[in-house]
DNA sequence: ACAAAATAGTTGCTATAGCAACTATTTATA
DNA sequence: TATAAATAGTTGCTATAGCAACTATTTTGT
């Protein structure tokens, strides 16, 4: 029983819209899409605060993190990795490109593929910015138990499976 | 101790940098951060398809919802009532304008103030996208209890405390 | 009453996301 | 082998998000 908002589900009542006016207490944030979404949107925005000093968005951080693990990777691997539209890491990269973190190899043997290689600047970041994602992470998951974190993943996994 | 991902995170290692190129298993998606934005992205495309068919898109669809409810709010409003940026607002209204969905009318009293009213054609979407919005909520929380959603609201609503 | 501050909206910029359509290159196949 | 199909990447378009800076209007404070 959860189609409508949880404020409304309790006392089993009708289809909300038929008493809107009555009702104002209603927010879209009790429909549990909307609150993943904000609170997706205020997790991001702390990363792009803490990661500001070092010219990397949130996303584009993700790429680096992947290629401080081993560089190299074509556009292609990256957009695996990282379940991301190869429109957009195309776009990440050519930023990250254009701040002097990476360089666009084509590779000799498959000229329609681009390796991505880390320059000095972009392999200096790391012991910069990994401390930085480290200590977010603690911050955000501080007072949380591993079993709830599981929880948390079971059931947010458990909806994804829902939508197919 | 979540600051590293999960499945290095139980046997208690030192930074995960140090050792990317042996385990090779390590996921961005590990991160409880990434893995919310990615089911955020999942959840909202799944609800722009099923929107589709009406011209409307997700976010214009939250600010159709507050109309339906009661129409004559001002941007303001509807932007404290969303928590989203003015900004926003103004470009989300300006597209439902576009599209024949809602009317802006200046306040007479306070002319900075702008109101926004439905038209026929936005009324008229309400009995349509309504049932929509209920079977897609009725669909991502199948099998899930009530005590498992407020878990999860509960556990979110202190990661956004903890990043304030 | 008048200048300063606050408020409501708009526009410009960057970053992300995803679809469609395109080029270039490689592979598969008749 | 010539052609079709697949693959890698790019560009254009729309939608969202949020910051900065701007206009217009109203309210405050002296």
């Amino acid at each position: 029983m959860h189609l409508m908002p949880a404020s409304t589900a309790d006392i089993g009542q009708a289809e909300w819209p038929d008493y809107g006016e009555l009702i104002m207490n209603i927010k879209v944030q009790d429909y549990i899409s909307v609150f993943i979404h904000q609170t997706d949107l205020k997790v991001t925005n702390c990363v792009k605060e803490r990661l500001a000093p070092f010219q990397l968005a949130p996303e584009q951080n993700l790429i680096m993190m992947l290629l401080w693990e081993r560089d190299g990777r074509t556009q292609q691997e990256l957009s695996e990795r990282l379940e991301k539209d190869k429109t957009n890491i195309t776009r990440m990269v050519s930023s990250l490109e254009q701040k002097g973190f990476i360089k666009r190899v084509t590779e000799t043997c498959d000229r329609r593929s681009v390796r991505i290689f880390l320059t000095e600047a972009g392999t200096a970041l790391q012991d910069k910015v990994i401390p930085v994602i480290e200590t977010f992470h603690q911050t955000i998951t501080a007072g949380i138990t591993k079993k709830e974190l599981d929880e948390v993943h079971r059931i947010l996994t458990k909806m994804r499976a829902n939508i197919e």
